[in-house]
DNA sequence: GTATCTGCAAAACATTTGCAATTCT
DNA sequence: AGAATTGCAAATGTTTTGCAGATAC
């Protein structure tokens, strides 16, 4: 389960070696409690009101750490965003072009046997779905 | 098929209601004959030497315009560079994280019932792995 | 008190925009 | 000539880097 109190992702970041400083803890926070898959500018305007020196540096410093460590993914859908996800068990992102809003769906890629890539390592799946979502459908 | 001799693409063009200008052309089989889903530089620098005036606006603009047409398609793997395909065929995209070259796979994710996205409409379909090839791996 | 973490300012890139020059018919 | 296309230069937006000050153990 993700942890979403100050004290359980203190003691989850400690466990993956990752100093659990106000900001760090905050991020998380952010992340595991918005599942809005938020790019780091949505990240930094939403801290900032509570962080007030919050700096946009800091956000990007502290999501590569994430990342690196295997605390949150990294996630691709549009050019120049990356967004941010908490969630790490797989699943695919639906992105609404009208709406913008990004959705999860079940779906597991590391289940599917794809045999040109035997021999291969691999480190990270990832799908990924573009079109209209149900309510931008109906307006 | 893809077409990729210069008079097939010239009449492709034209099929999807984009006119057949030189640049266009070898964009187009620039990306037709090199299935290394290539960057927006990797276009410009190979055709730069044939096409001395070319300009990078243009390779931007003639990568719009043929995604707009549905006459390629953009593929997201890696932040801040956007690669490009002219295999409109449902495929996934390996990307080797210490060559950094692209490889295609079998995997057609349109076949897939996604129970979550009834009543979406969808416009694009994408999976993507990352890892370590099995030359990089050997090596 | 020494390591680490934070955050400002500047730099580095990829991409877009405005506009003038060129090309095509 | 008129419309579309090209390409330069400047602007924009995101991410990275260098470094100084702040914080933590």
């Amino acid at each position: 389960m993700i942890p979403t109190t100050a004290e359980a992702i203190k003691f989850f970041l400690s466990s993956k070696g990752v100093k659990p400083s106000l900001q760090r803890i905050k991020i998380y926070e952010y992340l595991a409690t918005n599942k809005s898959h938020p790019t780091v500018d949505e990240i930094y305007v939403a801290l900032a009101a509570e962080l007030i020196t919050l700096s946009k540096t800091t956000v990007y410093n502290t999501l590569s750490l994430f990342t690196e460590k295997n605390i949150i993914s990294s996630i691709l859908i549009e050019e120049n965003e990356t967004r941010y996800d908490a969630n790490l068990t797989h699943h695919g992102h639906f992105k609404c072009v009208k709406c913008q809003k990004v959705y999860d769906f079940n779906f597991d890629l590391s289940k599917r046997q794809i045999d040109s890539l035997n021999d291969f390592i691999i480190a990270e799946y990832h799908a990924y779905i573009k079109g209209v979502c149900k309510k931008c459908n109906k307006t």
